[in-house]
DNA sequence: ATGTGACTTGTAGTCCGTA
DNA sequence: ATACGGACTACAAGTCACA
């Protein structure tokens, strides 16, 4: 089974949770912000370590600053 | 001339600033942090696409959430 | 104590599929 | 519309020597 990082899986969370207020798939999501489809299902999943400017271009789509998505992150 | 990104310049920028008010060195968070010490002063100053997982490391150091370092990330 | 260039290795991120 | 996999390519991670 594969063990995903906590806080990756916390800020996927955070991301679907945002995305579906907004109510976008995550395929429209994904093309506005310029990345992969299937790359960004993986990010909701916390599957993925995503860089810094993969999330300023997630929150720019979801027209939010960063940290609002990130209360809590590292929680120990 | 190196063109560098106004949001990941933002961050290091908080970043420091978080980092001497803690009162640490780069190169004692960068130990702490388990990081190279030239690698985080390079994030510092702006000029590294770090992973989620690594600004994760960095904040637990200084002992912040990541929400507390990206206060207007992205800024239009 | 920090800045910087040059480098290798590992993984972020893409693109193609299937269900 | 989303999950998941394989095979790739681009670039972050990580290290070092020297200013």
């Amino acid at each position: 089974m594969n063990t995903k990082n906590h806080n990756l899986v916390q800020l996927g969370e955070q991301l679907r949770r945002k995305r579906i207020q907004v109510g976008i798939s995550q395929e429209q999501l994904a093309l506005k912000a310029e990345i992969d489809r299937s790359y960004y299902g993986g990010i909701e999943r916390g599957e993925r370590n995503l860089t810094f400017l993969t999330l300023v271009k997630i929150a720019s789509v979801l027209n939010c600053d960063i940290s609002s998505l990130t209360k809590n992150i590292p929680h120990e």
